[in-house]
DNA sequence: TATGAATGAGCGTTCATTCAT
DNA sequence: AATGAATGAACGCTCATTCAT
């Protein structure tokens, strides 16, 4: 399998088109928690749209936190290797935040939206273990913008410390999960572009 | 009652310390709701914080729902207030936007801070037409920001639409929830200026 | 209250004769697990026996199991102080082992038939450490046999060691909850009679 | 095949050694009924103790219960067999009943315990129609006792009605699989001399 | 107002059984 | 024979809401 195979396959994966029936329910399941929420889905909701019977859903998932921690974990693992992939393909530090930019926004209101969200905002649904373990991989895609914004501190390109920029940066990107319309006005490139310009240092800028 | 006095009894019933009964419930109910979410929160998980039994709360609230509603109507009529206080109370628009972000974040990580988490996490929760009177309420609060940006746009100080801009603000802002601790390191006037360091047109600041 | 009374009020609290809710529900789940097994017997089933919805029955009871520890400590706990006051009124020791097996298989075959019945075959479905609560009333019961059967010994009463005996003679009688019929041809003096010769010193009778 | 070998098979069919696959079946499930009771046990639970899949099951057997009741099929036809053969060995009803009561503790707490638990502790999960099937076997098997029994008692060797002394000497022997240890310092033979004891009539041991 | 027993719909989950392969 | 995904009915339990007191 070529790399371009393998990172196709993945994207369809955390995107629910993979005709596994793993993957039929864990894209289900991410449809709907980001429409109504982690706790007001019922596994009947998920079984429904997947076609399937709900007693047949504890096949392939030992519960219903399970198929939570699973969009979780399989989103994370997918934006994470895009995003390496994204930063070692960058010349230069510039370019390489401008690539950690592009990839987080892609995945906030591209590909993997409906994942992403549920990431935020049903983090809480997920027991204390749960979420350890999700934050041990969150952790390796977090470790990748730090390395880079403190390259770029050193450089003198940002001015904020890149603990605190990171912080806000992902607010901000996070966020647009809420407004964006990929069908208005925006374009993803200009977004990028703006997001840029809030991170970077304004007198590098003049 | 002095604008002092309603200023004081506001504040004191988002902090749920009013001792009426709806403001006791209104206060635990937004404890519970930031702590364990909306739905994993119980009116018997409500009700036995404020000392009452859960069949005496459909005296004061006509719904679990209507709770939460109250708890959002509150604190964004509160903060509202205290934005509109601030912005008046600015001399110039660079001092304006400084307000606006010092009272959003002050929200946030400050005395309303239970109840704006319970603002953005809990939104799903509401039915339709609860959001529809909620955003109502929001829109007035939103355009005392949109016209403080608009001003600072013409006068050159910041470069990117409003409209954007606020958008990528109200993340970043409400992001520092998640993070921001207030016995760390960083004052909240440190953050202030750093947010409003993303803000502002770089070339104002050379 | 006299000791009548009291001992009147128990009687009908594990026969289920008492109205008190939860004495409804002992008296119909002892019924039931009794007929049909504690696995078999639903939480519908009971309600449904007591004229309530099922979801009423956790208002009185934290769990199902907690019903089945509940009959089982009802029972023990009646059955204890019967047995207590039966050998402090009996004179001599021949008498106490008589009322012993006479109280004994009064509650196995009498007024306390059903829940003596689930207390042996549903043990296994209480937990460990319930099981272990459960033991430690029942442990009050056994002392009263055991204390007579050591005095029984000592005075040449018996002669096979008290803890075999006692364990033989738990068997003979719980047993008869499978076969004797209080219609039929033998009253319950003659089998309390026939047991205390199977139990006593063969040499005592001639 | 010889009755030794018809015998040994059987044997070794009931303790679960013999590799036919109703055989392992067989022992697997006995182990478990009794540890677990039948409800508590799922097939899940015997297929995976015989390493293989549950739909395997039902080439073998029709249903769950089918398997509960061939394991109390072949434990009684199995221990009818060796109490007809004790019986005949034994010279006169005094010895014929020690063989009895000897063969009957066997199954008990010796070789057949587990299957035996089960037929008394899961009888109430047989279906009526099934019940009936597995009285008529154990008709034969009580039908011995009762010969004996009535002999002994036309001999004077015992002073109690036949059926009753059965019924109490069934459940003194059948409970001793609740506390008997064989590592425990009484033997099985001290045992059987202690029922023999109870059952015998008082004045032919003077 | 406050209580608390009761409701009843609905939840996540289990599990004996089926059947195409 | 064996597999294992799927079924579907049923389970124990939850909880917002009601209402007689």
């Amino acid at each position: 399998m070529t790399a371009t195979a393998r990172s196709r396959r993945k994207t369809l994966q955390v995107n629910g088109i993979e005709d596994s029936p793993r993957g039929k329910v864990l894209s289900a399941a991410a449809s709907l928690f980001r429409e109504q929420g982690y706790e007001r889905t019922t596994v009947r909701d998920i079984a429904a749209r997947v076609g399937i019977q709900s007693g047949s859903l504890f096949h392939h998932f030992a519960s219903k936190e399970e198929i939570l921690k699973a969009v979780m974990i399989d989103v994370i693992r997918f934006n994470t290797e895009r995003l390496q992939h994204a930063v070692a393909a960058a010349p230069g530090t510039r370019a390489k935040l401008r690539a950690l930019i592009e990839c987080e926004l892609q995945s906030i209101i591209g590909d993997t939206r409906e994942a992403m969200a549920v990431l935020v905002y049903s983090w809480a649904a997920l027991s204390p273990a749960n979420q350890k373990d999700v934050l041990g991989l969150r952790s390796v895609y977090e470790q990748v913008w730090l390395d880079v914004l403190t390259a770029a501190r050193k450089e003198g390109l940002i001015d904020v410390e890149p603990f605190v920029l990171r912080r806000l940066l992902t607010g901000a990107i996070s966020w647009s999960n809420t407004w964006y319309d990929p069908q208005g006005p925006m374009s993803i490139a200009q977004l990028v572009d703006t997001v840029l310009g809030m991170a970077i240092r304004p007198s590098k800028e003049c």
